[in-house]
DNA sequence: CATGAATGAGATTTCATTCAT
DNA sequence: AATGAATGAAATCTCATTCAT
């Protein structure tokens, strides 16, 4: 099982890659291919369901990483508006180290293919109340009232999301910058 | 001249609707041509520089669209968190009247095309900063302090822009509607 | 009549300079429109039988400039080898002229022509015989025997012809220089 | 492996066979397939680089099956002039059998190419110099002295190339049988 | 007599998927 | 379980030609 769950990740890996640069149409299954080094074959081996199969699995794991991000983040921080801070500087981090080209890979996969593949509509809907769920739940942790604190998560996970398009078509930083700010300012 | 412009300007519609409806990727060259009804050869003749060529008329098209209507909903607006809240309405009404499928043109054009095409990169900032330009002029014409009323309009669009695609994933136009409470009270 | 002409004329120059370089079918009537300035809708007034009937005109005008050029080379030549020697020299020093670019324009149309166009393929076999011809004249007329000046001559203009495409491939004009120096032999 | 084989070598010769009768610009992929009866992927699959690829096989091809049919037909002679005839009846013979269609496959290769592909210009002066070479090769080993070989060679090879246009133009073998006869002079 | 916008046929190429091993 | 060769549908783009003025 280790080796096949190995040539599976890095598939789900590269994809995930693809996606989060030229989004899920551009992101080609022979590119796939040549960024994980895994055998042609084995990408319909691994996923019979397609690109589309693929891209589910891309949401899921995306998914994961963002929930263990936050709760670490979330048990660095000692209050809302220090951890909404630190949940924006380590997207913007992110997002700066690989040249302004790594964005969120689910916002294209619902763009693209919601309109023809519930699954993948339903998953990326799975992402975002995952999120913001989690979001909403550390927000209340630190004192945040229970309603407030999921529309307050909506608007950082969405500002977040929007902000991510507009860095990359500047190539920098600073929406990120000023979502932070005012978020820390509602918040606080 | 008449018939000519005619054929363009069905071209760019349909196109817009495709690719708020799609995506750019997904929304195929002969998809505009059945849905705009403009004869195959006309597409090239009118945009010799293929379906990027189309996208950038796209997005002036949708760009020269929102700030008219941002105008007009100034016009009615008596305060900045009236003006704020009916901006986000307006999108929130349009979306619902698609059906949940008409978002930004914008977004997806940015997100897969600006690795390859700078200049639907660039075109895409332009997109960006007129909205946030505008909204903090509008912002400022209400009394906010401008440095202020700029990353609010930052944290708007982005928010905007983020709870569209959240919005598309749910079928509902409730992150919107978040977003605005949102964005009231910290304006408010 | 003198505007129609040049426009006319300007068309055919054009693409016969396409055709030196790349041949028949890469001549596209868009970059023979670019090259001779001439408004796209004049190549249909003006050539009707479309991109056939330009060649035709191409093969013509290449007979004419041939014709002359090699009346003009007899007169100043004094030997039968003298007169041949020069023929080749001139075509080389045409050719290293065009940075070894502009070869023969009817041996592309002839080839790929001659089998869908008879027109074509009889205006090319007018070309060879007027060529021939003429050259075998000369050389008759230069003391060579008569079926034997026909022989040479076809040698020759084979010769020259070949020896095109060679220096072509090459960029240098050493296959014209060896045939040359061949030719001399053998009438000498 | 046998399966694959057959299909690709197929495609180069239903390719060569084309390109003979009508050049490379008016062979089509589409002709080529047809004529193969490979499968339309398979010609992409096989020739990734695209009819630029194709094309540098069919000179390839050709450049081998020339070598071969020299060597056989110097074995075959006990002369240079023998060798010589024997050369140009042969070719004479091929294009005969083809109802005055099949010419050299470079020719137009190198003319409509050269100018985009530098590739096929060095594969089309790489088919030139190895049939000079060759054809140098037999005379001097009949005797003929070393740089002079080559220039009869250079001579013979231009003429042939230069004779199969003239008679494809005119439906007859003449041209070449008026080279064969002064080759043979100029060797004897 | 002359023009340039407009058109659709056809070309190449990309690509997800299928299949035999 | 895993592979890579093979396939054809569909995409974009090029281009000679037509047409209205």
């Amino acid at each position: 099982m280790g080796r096949r769950t190995d040539t599976r990740d890095r598939i789900i890996q590269a994809s995930m890659r693809g996606m989060r640069e030229r989004g899920f149409g551009a992101t080609a299954i022979s590119d796939i291919v040549t960024a994980s080094g895994a055998p042609r074959g084995s990408v319909t081996f691994h996923f019979p369901g397609g690109k589309d199969e693929i891209a589910r699995e891309v949401v899921t794991l995306r998914t994961t990483q963002l929930l263990e991000r936050l709760d670490a983040t979330a048990a660095e921080s000692d209050s809302a508006a220090g951890f909404m801070t630190a949940c924006v500087d380590a997207i913007a981090a992110e997002f700066a180290d690989s040249q302004f080209t790594a964005g969120c890979p689910v916002v294209p996969v619902c763009i693209e293919r919601s309109a023809q593949s519930d699954q993948l509509r339903l998953a990326s809907m799975a992402f975002f109340k995952a999120w913001r769920g989690a979001v909403a739940h550390h927000l209340a942790a630190h004192g945040v009232d229970g309603p407030r604190a999921e529309r307050v998560a909506t608007l950082a996970v969405s500002a977040i999301e929007g902000a991510l398009v507009i860095c990359r078509s500047e190539r920098t930083v600073d929406a990120l910058v000023a979502v932070r700010e005012e978020l820390r300012l509602l918040i606080g």
